[in-house]
DNA sequence: GTAGGTTCACTCAGTTCA
DNA sequence: TGAACTGAGTGAACCTAC
């Protein structure tokens, strides 16, 4: 009976491992070039793909067995002898043969699983090497708190769908949806220069470089996401500028957070071809502390159960309208009461929102905790700012990206 | 010392291991010239069509052992002698010896697979061309559902036989008829200016290319196979202009996924020497997110089992004498009633079409899902023409092609 | 050590052009 | 016609997580 091919799941996972661990236990010792490839009779050295079958018949499974089938054909009449010397011959039928002697396409990896397991491999290299080069005061920053282990997966999962509901009016709605709108318009108006056909590792080796690569981009789809807000259009030029001055640096980090992949441990904005950036990398840019401080900060952001992107969204605007230094910069002359009810409306939508998703009593909590949290990295980044000079050359950004500091 | 492919046996398993072995290295390291042809004695490189032969050859038996037996002639008495330098003198004999020695027909690449091959080949070419200069917005539509595996075929195969029997009467069997004639005449009256003998490959690099390419000839297509149905000739001037100006675009996005080659990736127009346009060249223009809703829809109805030819030339009309704008332009006098009358001829014909063919259970299913996809269509058409200009100068496009959007 | 994937030199189809 | 070339596919050798 050939296989029917049926979709596989989770279990199928399970169970290949399963076997295989059986398979380990039971036949231990004696194959080596003892074994005869069930397809084409060639030399194997062991199971692959769940059956007995030699390097070339591997080769060829996991070539041609994911494809659809109908572009093989048969020449002969569907049943060519599939032998060493003749294998080459027909690979519709290697191909039905290797099904047929129970080689298993469920077990050929995914284009994601081999993604991930590439970004395993490098991360792993590059660990290594900082090993290698520099043991001076490794000082290792807890790489993985095991315990929390299933929260990140909720981080990864949360959905941002609406249900248009009781609390929320249509104009909440919508204002929600223009923000995932404008969101998503920053994100495509600002493209990486990236080549790959999937998304590329990208090293970093520095400061500079982290400010003008990942961060540069972050903070131009900010500013993008930012000019599409009608309430920030509404502030005068000079108020725009001051705002976006002050706090975008604090959201872009904030933003690092958010796109953070707990699973891979990367950085890396979701759905787009943006290189990939290890977070082993940025952890050796600027200076150790600041990203002690901000990993715990991370921390407690994925350890909150509701790490919502719309929550995030509001919270980059509330972010970016909040004027902390009230009295020390008076420089410009700011309508802080305008301001303030620019935050406002944000805010509330923010509390109606999670009122809706989360009930009465998480909300306030959970914008207690959120809330907290940006403070923290709002004193962060008010510190670093006073002494970016100091882990990089200033003047090798861009103007923009200068004017930030 | 001719390699004598005799079949080994299990036991000889040591020998074969060493044979292969020897081949390989021995392959690998004297590679240039230590073989030599079994025709001609020429220098040889290695196997073509299963025997050692040198370049020319090789050459040789691909361009003669494909044509028809009997045109080459021996002027001596059949066994000329094939040598190095002898062995232009005779190609009958020395495309026995081809034969003789072992060099085998069957391997030549037949039209079909040569067409293939090159297909695929300009696939990879565009592929990586695209990743090189444009590595803006890359985003991979998902290339293939690796789910839907034989139902493929089904549309390939899916004959247009038409049965005369109960359901359908004498003027219904004339109708389809007279339908798949009108294509035809239509596809043979707007003929492509593609010289070559076999189709080319032809790429598109913009929306505008798009539309001045494939889609005008589609469309020319269409219109003057609307022109042959009598329903339409009936109608006035006036009607006449204002359904085809309102409905042939979304048909001819219908059209081509009607003939999308789900095997080679490509959008050609059956038995027609028009060029070959690749999937990956269309999926570049307008948008991404129109060609991602389109191939959703592509997949609902490669899906649908019963993909018939005779089914869609109906729908055209039925899309055709649709008229979904009824209150928004009532610029135009309709006779709503005749054209809904007109509609209906082709609605019943359908039905009844579909229940000889398919069944009872199966028709109205089957006609739901037809028409809830080509109501998709007709969504994202009208979207699109909306928004046309952005995606390319339309006044480069010819006024015919203008009037559609 | 096993069994996934990756790499790269090599083979053999077709293609090109003097 | 045939020498030179192109590229998809093959498989031995290799890398790494578990
Ligand atoms: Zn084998
Ligand atoms: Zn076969
Ligand atoms: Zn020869
Ligand atoms: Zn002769």
């Amino acid at each position: 009976m050939l296989r029917n091919q049926t979709n596989y799941t989770e279990s199928d996972r399970t169970l290949r491992k399963q076997t295989q661990r059986n398979r380990r236990k039971s036949a231990s010792k004696r194959y080596k070039l003892l074994l005869t490839c069930v397809v084409c009779n060639g030399d194997a050295h062991g199971y692959n793909f769940d059956a007995i079958s030699c390097e070339s018949c591997k080769a060829f499974f996991r070539r041609n067995a994911l494809r659809p089938p109908g572009k093989l054909k048969c020449c002969g009449n569907g049943n060519c002898n599939i032998s060493f010397d003749q294998r080459k011959r027909c690979k519709k039928c290697r191909l039905d043969k290797c099904l047929q002697t129970g080689m298993r396409k469920e077990w050929i990896l995914t284009d994601k699983e081999k993604q991930e397991k590439r970004i395993k491999i490098e991360q792993n290299r590059r660990l290594k090497q900082i090993h290698d080069n520099d043991n001076e005061h490794q000082q290792q920053i807890t790489r993985r708190s095991k315990t929390d282990s299933e929260l990140s997966t909720d981080f990864q999962n949360v959905s941002s769908s609406i249900i248009c509901q009781t609390l929320l009016t249509e104009i909440d709605w919508s204002r929600i949806k223009r923000l995932q709108h404008a969101y998503a318009e920053a994100v495509k108006l600002n493209q990486t220069a990236g080549i790959s056909q999937y998304p590329l590792i990208q090293p970093i080796y520095s400061t500079l470089e982290l400010f003008r690569v990942p961060l540069y981009i972050s903070s131009m789809r900010l500013i993008t996401f930012f000019k599409q807000i009608p309430e920030f259009q509404q502030l005068d030029k000079d108020e725009q500028v001051y705002f976006v001055k002050l706090n975008t640096l604090t959201i872009v980090f904030l933003h690092s957070i958010f796109i953070y992949d707990y699973q891979n441990e990367i950085y890396h904005e979701p759905n787009t071809n943006d290189p990939l950036y290890l977070e082993i990398d940025w952890m050796n840019t600027i200076n150790k502390e600041f990203h002690y401080e901000m990993k715990q900060i991370q921390m407690n952001f994925i350890n909150l159960k509701q790490f919502d992107d719309n929550i995030m969204k509001i919270f980059f605007l509330i972010t970016l309208f909040s004027n902390y230094f009230t009295f020390q910069y008076s420089t410009i002359n700011i309508n802080t009461l305008n301001v303030f009810k620019t935050q406002n409306i944000y805010n509330e939508l923010l509390y109606k929102y999670c009122l809706h998703h989360y009930g009465f009593n998480k909300t306030s909590l959970l914008l207690l905790q959120y809330t907290t949290n940006i403070m923290k990295i709002q004193k962060l980044i008010t510190k670093f700012k006073s002494t970016a000079h100091n882990y990089m050359d200033i003047t090798q950004l861009t103007p923009v990206m200068q004017s930030l500091l």
